[in-house]
DNA sequence: ATTATTGCTGAATCAGCTG
DNA sequence: TCAGCTGATTCAGCAATAA
């Protein structure tokens, strides 16, 4: 069976033996799809074994009639079986279902993604905090291209909600602040997203009509992936659809595993993923944290000649001198001797300081600030 | 008592006689600021009588410790008892108790707003559609200058979130979509709204020190108001702060009635309420503030598959090439990973580049600068 | 213990220019 | 020479669940 074909899962839950702790992932389906109901298949999964989820669940969207353009033409509208729920209450009772489910299958590291509108994000956003989980940010996907109200009768609905939560309040939880960075031009990524909505060769279509009514873009699932999970890590869709998640996390090289009822989503799925290309690993490299890319103590530019013992440092306006003393600790006037860091706190009376920004030598022409003396000694012994 | 004062109401409610059906106007307390207790001092106004609600309710922030800017100084955060809940559940009944008033007071042909951020407005969405409102959109505020995120721990959390419900499913409400789309330069008004925070001389200060900490703009209201409300409607405004719903209510025709505990808040309320001029044109110019930012990210062309992670980029003489990596960084022999601008300053050994006019992409026949490519994702998401 | 971490707006200030 | 203007620069301030 190749990598990316269905799997019918058994209803009862292989879980991991407790006698054996093999790594979880050793009894994930990986890369694959998982045909049923979402709730079932998903307790088939063990717990604490997937990294990250996202999740696109129906949205309730309770439509009326059919809806018309000006020009007489039919609006194409999501009117199919699975978006229909007989009450809040049926519909609560199915959210609080999945995500229970979901926060057992969730590593305690992980953390969980789910997409929807006004429709039912209150009650996805309500559940979520009911059951324990810790909202971190919500994200409002602005769509670039959205369809007007034809009416003229509300605010054109533009965007669509997600909200991003770790498994409690203390839990840890993965966030590549600098790919976000990176990917925003240097300024930190805030909480609305301009996207397109899924079109042109992206949009899956059977015939002329659409595969599925409501298909995400993959540029969303890019950043969501690129942020909150690392290479290797295992993705869950438990509303896989027509396959997003799998496409994407294939192109990063993360693992995914899909969950979806409809026979025609899961073969324009595996078709998909088939084709998606896995970027070559120097692509999916991104930018390290600086405080993986460059841990140097300060006391290696001591030792090393570049800061010597004796020297004096001084912040950017020279309002404060400390002497550098042999092992790398700092000596102020009126503060105990310490670290860069200690001892540029204690000086502003702040309760923390980065000393590496802080602290300035002075040349006899002009301050230079000590980080960059950092960079001068990486540069000479790392490249 | 002038039209601006504040007023005890009682406890009692005197609600419109059945017998004598006079307009409900003549019982309300217009244009003036109730002290009190929300729930207490709504049940004191008569059923089926304001025409539109906005309310600011506390939105449990649950913050923990100080927080300090990289600069040592320390963030100016909400730390007032009325935002403190003892649970979600303490929150979900007192939002429940003034949601139920609002929706005895309001007209059948009324509709209410709420304002709030990821904290609350899941609760408060669910308890709206709980109570048989009809939710008719969620309109995002989308903060010009928001405050960073200084840990770099999450995504800036750059909006708040407003919910505008009728009555119910069939129920009438008031929207004004020509003074929307005049305003919007002739485009629909959409659900993104793009509105600076309140400061400069609008944020009312006392001693220097912000009067309420959570003031709204009045550019905010003022959209609301024209949008959802007619000239000598009635106004309720359940969390008053310090009025700027009062302010922008005089200002465009509108009757308000306040509530508010706190007694410095209705001192500023009154004292700037008394200053509002009706039709300042001044207002209509924030509103007309630029909308669309066309600000556009190399990483959003990385992400949306225009320039796919992997490509190599060359300079117009193809004297250099480098790799584009997921997150939008740039990978060159050579040099340090970075920005497509630093990657171009660090080949040329210049102090600084413009990447979008340095690199290039080679589509086999001949290169295109990418600022080329950034124009065609313009074009085709913004025009 | 170590060390990483901020963007936009508007008011105020100031240098430099003009009439 | 100076009042007045302009543009560059600096600086304070903002609903935050903050390693």
């Amino acid at each position: 069976m190749g990598v990316m074909d269905r799997v019918k899962a058994p209803a009862t839950k292989p879980r991991t033996p407790k006698a054996t702790p093999r790594p979880a992932s050793a009894d994930l389906p990986l890369d694959r799809i998982l045909q049923g109901d979402c709730v079932a298949m998903m307790r088939s999964l063990p717990a604490a074994s997937v990294d990250m989820i996202f999740a696109d669940p129906p949205y309730n969207l309770q439509l009326g009639g059919d809806l018309h353009r000006p020009d007489g033409s039919q609006v194409d509208a999501v009117n199919d079986e699975w978006d229909k729920f007989d009450s809040l209450a049926t519909y609560d009772r199915f959210t609080h279902a999945w995500l229970k489910e979901a926060k057992r299958i969730l590593k305690p590291g992980g953390s969980i993604w789910v997409i929807g509108s006004y429709h039912n994000i209150f009650r996805v956003g309500a559940a979520l905090q009911d059951q324990g989980y810790w909202i971190l940010n919500d994200i409002v996907w602005r769509k670039a291209n959205p369809m007007p109200n034809f009416k003229g009768t509300r605010f054109t609905n533009a965007h669509e909600t997600l909200i991003w939560a770790s498994m409690g309040e203390k839990a840890r939880y993965t966030f590549n602040y600098r790919a976000m960075k990176t990917l925003n031009d240097e300024l930190q990524m805030r909480s609305d997203w301009l996207i397109p909505i899924c079109g042109g060769q992206e949009r899956l279509k059977k015939g002329g009509a659409k595969v599925h009514p409501t298909q995400k873009p993959e540029a969303l699932l890019y950043r969501i992936l690129l942020a909150c999970s690392n290479p290797g890590d295992v993705i869950l869709d438990p509303f896989f659809g027509t396959g997003t998640t799998g496409a994407v996390a294939k192109r990063l090289g993360r693992h995914f595993i899909g969950i979806e009822r409809e026979d025609d989503y899961i073969a324009a799925a595996l078709e998909r993923i088939e084709m998606a290309l896995p970027l070559d690993e120097s692509a999916v490299k991104t930018m390290m944290a600086p405080t993986a890319a460059t841990r140097v103590a300060f006391g290696t530019l001591v030792e090393g000649g570049l800061v010597p013992p004796g020297s004096v440092l001084t912040d950017a306006k020279r309002r404060w001198k400390a002497v550098v003393r042999v092992d790398g600790s700092l000596d102020c006037e009126g503060q105990d001797a310490g670290s860069i860091h200690k001892v540029g706190a204690g000086v502003q009376g702040a309760p923390s300081c980065n000393g590496w920004t802080f602290w300035h030598v002075d040349d006899g022409k002009q301050l230079r600030v000590i980080d960059a003396v950092r960079q001068d000694w990486l540069l000479a012994n790392e490249a």
